[in-house]
RNA sequence: GGCCCCGUAGCUCAGUUGGAUAGAGCAACUGCCUUCUAAGCAGUAGGUCUCAGGUUCGAAUCCUGACGGGGUCGCCA
């Protein structure tokens, strides 16, 4: 149940009527009213701006409107109190039997509470991580893995239809360097020396057993020939491990990936998906050939002015239009990504959500604007870009060389803070700004650290239930018990408040989704965390508070009713972030 | 030089898509442990929302311009 979509149902049946009664034009555009919890709790439970959003369609002082509106609220038999305030906004109170509702839908039903907002919705393709297949994933992937991980939670929890992609660069140059790299593992393998890696090709330890596995497998039947004879068959086998060891990587932070999609299946399928993709926009009018201009500024010294096959992207918003085939007449990174854009918008989408590394910025507009041409603009693409994140440990930063085959790999990471701290930090700032990680600071048992102060917060709740259930000998805590207890008791404004933040868990969702920035959860958690150990300790001073009263059992079944409830939404929304929720914290 | 992102308390950041007197956490200062877990809590102090215009009932939020920081700029992926 969430009391936000129901007053605003509540307010819009209040402006037909008002419409229907003639004191409201019939043309009006209801679509800019909200209703939201007011900044200042003092104002009330919920506030709406319904009379300021329309004054000026209706010809009507906003004050005077809110006046007009207040007054059927008034006969609303859930409201206390209705207030015009400031400009125009009208300020409802709400009985608190309102808020004992939620608590019993939470006590009832905690895994459905605050799911489904946007029921009936579009399916939703969310693509994120992407690694190209050369290695294993370092802690600069962790981000973008984490949050896309997340939002698509967070969308599935919402009610979305959801597809949960990874786009496998298996075509390109860099994978033919993977392949020779192998290939050097394979006659190491057969007892050759290699010596050094030499310059350009992968040197990581991490192919020696993609050489191991070739020698098993092809003995030394590859050794010798000329590279068009075996590059194929050692790239495959090379992909093959790379994925499955970053399959495994992503396993390790729990994510799992409904489709491994392949960039180079596009091509080499019955039908070659690109060549099509570029001649249906070729039909459209929407390739030419054609020269660019060079870039501005700072002069491209290896600028060669040629004519190539070019896509109208600045038909679409985008600032020049982009290659198509190299000069070797391959394919361009870009013309399979529109090729597979354009296979997700086949396969149902018209939504796609991308997730992506800061350094691809200057890619979003090309590719919005292919999105926009295949789908003739039935479909939309949203890009996340995930910013750099800054490894430190107590402050120092944490180099990482690349050069010499050595990063801080995404596992190193997890093995040493786990898999919760990791995902927590990673969501706990808005995807689009820089983050620092302190191996250290997350490894914390105090409130300095966000990820141990929110489950600690559910490990309370838990212990609270542990503490009732050892001094009530005959309590019985299920769910209809609970359920049927007087709340009346939970009258302390500390409380009052805990129950409206739990009111607001559904609108939350619902806001976070449509906006795709699952980090609100985890502010919205923090604070939840934050009001329920403010709670406990109140009852230190204030003996009346406390959750447990062995010699009250109606009042001990009231706060057990609260306090499951403040677990459920905890559990509800680490959950979503894919972060456990623990029953004590040892 | 073009484009994109960012600029909010000393520091690190939120700010519910345009709402009312801009909020947390660190750090600083003052308190609180015979107590349902002090692994914590309460309080004080801290602001020209980078700057200048504009849009309107109303701007940290939207538009324009400047300044500062980061990213990126055909034939890499």
């Amino acid at each position: 149940m969430n009391i936000f979509a129901l007053f605003e149902r509540r307010i819009a049946d209040v402006l037909a009527r008002l419409t229907k009664a003639g004191a409201l034009p019939d043309d009006l555009d209801f679509s800019r009213v909200v209703v939201e919890p007011p900044r200042d709790a003092t104002h009330g439970d919920l506030s709406t701006n319904a009379a300021m959003v329309l004054a000026k369609a209706a010809k009507l002082n906003p004050r005077a409107l809110a006046d007009l509106i207040a007054a059927e609220l008034k006969n609303d038999p859930s409201v206390v109190e209705v207030d015009v305030a400031g400009p125009g906004f009208i300020n409802l109170t709400l009985r608190d039997e309102l808020f004992y509702d939620v608590l019993r839908a939470i006590v009832l039903d905690p895994e459905n509470y605050g799911r489904g907002g946007v029921a009936g919705a579009g399916a939703v393709n969310v693509e994120y991580v992407s690694a190209n297949p050369t290695g294993p994933m370092h802690v600069g992937h962790a981000r973008g893995a984490v949050f896309g991980d997340a939002l698509a939670g967070l969308l599935a929890f919402a009610g979305y239809p959801l597809s949960k992609e990874y786009y496998i660069n298996d075509a390109g140059a860099q994978v033919d360097v993977l392949a020779r790299s192998a290939y050097l593992r394979y006659r190491e393998a057969l007892g050759e020396d290699i010596g050094a890696i030499p310059e350009g090709l992968y040197p990581g330890d991490y192919l020696k057993p993609v050489g191991e596995k070739l020698a098993e497998t092809h003995s030394t039947a590859l050794l010798g020939k000329p590279e068009a004879e075996w590059l194929a068959t050692v790239r495959d086998t090379a992909i093959n491990a790379m994925m499955d060891m970053i399959r495994d990587d992503l396993a390790a932070l729990n994510i799992r990936h409904d489709v491994f999609f392949s960039e180079r299946s596009l091509a080499q399928g019955k039908t070659d998906e690109i060549a099509a993709t570029i001649a249906d926009l070729r039909d459209r009018g929407l390739i030419y050939e054609g020269r660019l201009p060079p870039p501005k500024g700072q002069p491209a010294d290896d600028w060669e002015d040629r004519e190539q096959t070019l896509f109208k992207a600045t038909e679409f918003g985008d600032d020049v239009d982009r290659p198509l085939l190299k000069s070797d007449g391959s394919y361009t990174y870009f013309a399979s990504d529109i090729a597979y854009h354009y296979s997700k918008f086949q396969r149902g989408f018209a939504t796609m959500i991308d997730v992506w590394g800061a350094d691809h910025g200057g890619y979003i507009k090309r590719m919005q604007a292919a999105v926009a041409a295949v789908s003739q603009g039935k479909a939309e693409l949203d890009v996340k870009i995930c910013q750099l994140v800054r490894l430190l440990r107590n402050g120092e930063q944490v180099k990482m060389s690349k050069r010499a085959g050595e990063f801080v790999t995404l596992r190193d990471v997890v093995d040493e803070v786990g898999r919760d701290a990791v995902r927590f930090m990673m969501l706990f700032r808005k995807n689009d700004a820089p983050l620092d990680f302190d191996l250290a600071k997350v490894l914390e048992q105090s409130k300095d650290n966000p990820v141990f102060y929110v489950q600690y917060a559910h490990a309370r709740c838990a212990s609270v239930f542990r503490q009732a259930a050892e001094g009530i000998a005959t309590l019985n805590a299920a769910p209809e018990a609970l359920a049927t207890a007087d709340y009346t008791i939970l009258a302390d404004s500390a409380e009052r408040d805990i129950l409206r933040q739990l009111a607001a868990y559904p609108r939350l969702i619902e806001g976070a989704a449509k906006s795709h920035e699952p980090h609100r959860i985890a502010f919205f958690l923090y604070e939840l965390a934050s009001a329920f150990h403010s709670l406990w300790n109140k009852g230190k001073d204030l003996p009346q508070l406390r959750f447990v009263k062995l010699d009250d059992v109606p009042s001990t079944m009231a706060r057990l009713a609260f306090v499951r409830a403040v677990r459920s939404v905890l559990a509800s929304g680490l959950n979503i972030l894919g972060v456990t929720a623990p029953e004590e914290m040892r």
